[in-house]
DNA sequence: AATCACTACAACCGCAAGCGA
DNA sequence: ATCGCTTGCGGTTGTAGTGAT
């Protein structure tokens, strides 16, 4: 039998107070990111070192961006989306200053809505005939230079898919990435066709982010990890163009 | 003004990987 | 090899806020 996290009874749960956050941000700053499973009881916190870390990630680290993504950063998620799947915190790890949670909340609440509405299944990043087709069916424009971002500005559209995005989320966990899905040796293109896939990725910042895990991950996906940032940032062209 | 429906996001939970003994 | 502990991840839930009726 597991030993639970913490002492349950004696630890608070729910919303932290300004307090609570400011004794965690004042332990670590003097200490440091250590044992998160004692640091709630050397920080004066009755919090589990499960909660205090939560916090921390993705709430009161100093590097944090926080506010609206831009639509860089939202091509970028959809593109890692296509290439690794529900990997949050790998993908995560390529928007500087941007959570896990943050990303996968994101994506749940627009980016996946957004797909959607574009007649594209966010689980597999391919065209679904059976979802509402996009609103952008101009052929001039089916090589589609524009972002998915711009495309979906109106959000209207968005209600009926709003209403359906719960009943929908318990389908959500099974998206893999376009990788896993495609039959050996079958390039991602192959439903991909115009998603140029610079799969070179680049460190985040050592300062901000779990790094070495990523960089075991990055290894294990055959990720290299030596090229700048700049280069996986899409430019519009590349855009995710699912239509064929 | 009250109520309902829905969104956004913070926080929790369970599981599995990693690691040291 | 295995066991137990800690950490990190992804899925899910709870709830405050907001707009529609």
């Amino acid at each position: 039998m597991r030993k639970p996290c913490c002492d349950k009874q004696d630890t608070n749960k729910g919303a932290w107070s300004k307090q609570e956050d400011q004794k965690l941000i004042d332990y670590i700053r003097k200490h440091g990111e250590g044992c998160w499973r004692t640091l709630p009881q050397a920080a004066g916190l009755l919090r589990c070192g499960k909660s205090c870390r939560l916090r921390w990630i993705n709430y009161l680290r100093p590097d944090l961006k926080r506010g609206n993504f831009a639509e860089d950063e939202e091509d970028l998620i959809i593109k890692l989306h296509a290439l690794l799947g529900n990997r949050w915190s790998l993908i995560a790890g390529r928007l500087p200053g941007r959570t896990d949670n943050e990303v996968k909340n994101y994506w749940n609440s627009h980016l996946r809505r957004k797909l959607l509405n574009m007649g594209i299944d966010p689980n597999n990043h391919r065209l679904n005939h059976s979802l509402p087709r996009p609103v952008h069916q101009n052929p001039e424009n089916s090589t589609s230079t524009a972002s998915t971002s711009s495309l979906m500005k109106n959000d209207t559209n968005n209600q009926l898919v709003r209403s359906q995005q719960r009943r929908d989320n318990d389908q959500v966990s099974d998206a893999g990435s376009c990788l896993e899905d495609e039959a050996p040796g079958a390039p991602c293109g192959s439903t991909l066709p115009d998603l140029n896939l610079d799969l070179s990725m680049s460190f985040p910042s050592s300062s901000s982010l779990g790094i070495n895990k990523d960089e075991d991950k990055e290894k294990k996906l055959n990720i290299d990890p030596n090229l700048s940032q700049q280069e996986l940032v899409p430019s519009s062209a590349a855009t995710l163009v699912l239509f064929q």
